[in-house]
DNA sequence: TTGTTTTGTTTAAACGATTAAACTAGTTAT
DNA sequence: ATAACTAGTTTAATCGTTTAAACAAAACAA
């Protein structure tokens, strides 16, 4: 790579201080600086290409305008929309955006987050991942500027931007009822990871306050690593209880989607024999025969949010702020009306 | 934040100088250094919770460890996918990844390779926007390291790797005409992007050997901003010649998701009635009922042969590696067997 | 004993910017 | 004429590392 023109170089070439140059190309010391050297500086960094050089101008400043963005896994659908709304926000207040996926791997988690400090990000938004609490404690003790997003520890003093998942699967499993279903089961992961825990909270009241109580054999917890396979077995084992279900309840748009490869290789119907519902959503769940009902996540509003509420915070701010946002039901053609 | 502790803390701490301490700690001067001393700084080391700031070894040593991805759209399964593999490679090289989306826009994708260089990455990787040759030119004009990716220009002597996008479509075209299909058509994006006319080229030519020449009205061009309506049209079209297509190939799988959600609510049967093959898939193309035939984009090779040709190119060597990656038909069930 | 190595450590410059403080020369006020 | 400003610019320290070169003391050789 060839060498960038520097302060020194522009300095040289128009025979004054890089001090001067400093001031002039950064607009400080307005009207103290003589019209036609100001010029002159101008003219000569273009003509030179003088690009800041941003490394140096953050060991001084301690700014490097930098934010750290750590998601689950940036080739998923709702990581990778999350990333390209913050990008879009940061962007807007000159930010850059350094990123990393954990895989739900609380090392993994560990190092990147290291990374991204190690490189002096100016902070960080995290999707955190099962048992990585201390991680989350260690930021809290170096008050780094941080915000949770999508999950958070409900215990922890921390900002965080989330949406109810209670209320969501809530939502979620009245529209099935009240759609006329009365054995619904749950496809979900197992994990205590809060978002995922409220999810199936709002699943089981809902249901007990319609007075139908979930039966242990309607919820069905698959693992994170071997997802695809246990969704398929998932599925065999609710459609073939004594008594098969008649809706199933999907907590991510990675469990649906999987769902949605499997039955089309069977023989039941969508929504004639089987209600569905997913929460979070994505073209997967929407090129199916029976696009699906599903509980919008407010994603926009998500990342803009926590894009200024981390702003704010490394700005000085050191007030919390927790933002639980709405789920939206939209219904699709997978759910049968009354 | 709170301050980190640098080299001078623990030197002091030790009591000695702030070189030695970076000896150590980088393992340099090996046996020239006494093994309590060296044991005490990093004990020290350890206790004050020491990292290295990335930015002051940066701009000593002139190399971030960073490389910058300039995507069309982080959002895209095609984009997400790639960045995570890219992510995986940098990673196992001890480099991180700055993104950014260009959103197919000649501006946005100048600034945005202007952000990355300001911040000193050491090369990019770069999925170049119509009408940017002279952006590339100017990298070259730097000598900034740089591997063109998904797309290049044919004409200039840049590094790069992508598909062989004229055997990709010439493979689709080829399965379709030997599926029984007579009038294919062919709908793609407006534009001069050279996988795009590549497609469009493998089209033409496989249908002309099959002395089936295309019928201009067999080719819809959609503009990138309003893809999802005029992907509509173009299928009405299509469909509503007096000799109507049997068999639609979609030259990338924006265009075929759209159109997968529009076929849903038509009456129209995939195969039955309508072929369709995509080129570059996702899960949006599996959860269709009769799921895609496609040509399978080699990501893997394509993110992982990036990195490694942009890492070479940043060590030193300056030979120019142009890479053309053969495509694979992968059959599903949106074609008919003879 | 004196000179030469070796070992262990420090000194100091450098990377490229920022910025408070100092300086110089004009200008204005008294 | 002298003091006090003002305008325009430079000096120099600093951010936290790295690293060549210098140095001091101990070990060895003659």
């Amino acid at each position: 790579m060839k060498k960038k023109t520097s302060l020194k170089d522009i300095a040289q070439k128009v025979g004054v201080s890089t001090a001067l140059v400093s001031y002039v190309l950064n607009n400080k010391k307005e009207g103290r600086i003589s019209k036609q050297i100001a010029e002159k500086i101008r003219a000569t960094a273009i003509e030179l290409n003088y690009k800041t050089n941003q490394i140096a101008r953050s060991l001084k400043t301690n700014k490097t305008y930098t934010i750290g963005l750590v998601v689950a896994d940036i080739a998923n659908a709702f990581s990778s929309t999350l990333a390209r709304i913050i990008e879009d926000e940061a962007e807007k207040n000159n930010y850059t955006v350094l990123f990393g996926s954990s895989d739900e791997n609380a090392q993994k988690s560990e190092k990147l987050i290291n990374v991204l400090l190690d490189r002096q990000v100016d902070g960080l938004i995290i999707a955190p991942v099962e048992d990585t609490a201390s991680q989350i404690v260690q930021l809290q003790e170096n008050e780094v500027p941080f915000v949770l997003i999508d999950r958070y520890f409900p215990d922890m003093k921390t900002n965080y931007v989330a949406m109810d998942n209670y209320k969501a699967a809530h939502a979620a499993v009245s529209h099935l009822i009240n759609g006329g279903n009365k054995r619904i089961g749950l496809v979900t992961f197992k994990t205590t990871i809060f978002n995922i825990v409220e999810r199936k909270r709002g699943y089981v009241t809902a249901l007990k306050e319609y007075k139908t109580s979930a039966k242990r054999s309607w919820i069905r917890e698959v693992s994170i690593q071997n997802a695809q396979e246990e969704v398929r077995e998932a599925i065999d084992q609710l459609l073939s209880l004594s008594e098969p279900v008649d809706a199933i309840l999907f907590s991510s748009n990675l469990l649906s989607t999987y769902a949605l490869k499997y039955l089309n290789t069977l023989p039941v119907k969508v929504p004639d024999q089987l209600n569905i519902v997913t929460i979070d959503q994505s073209d997967a769940s929407d090129t199916f025969y029976a696009p699906l009902t599903y509980i919008r996540q407010p994603l926009l509003e998500m990342g803009q949010l926590a894009t200024k509420i981390l702003l704010e915070s490394i700005s000085k701010n050191n007030k919390i702020t927790q933002v639980n946002l709405e789920p939206e039901l939209v219904v699709g053609k997978s759910t049968s009306k009354v």
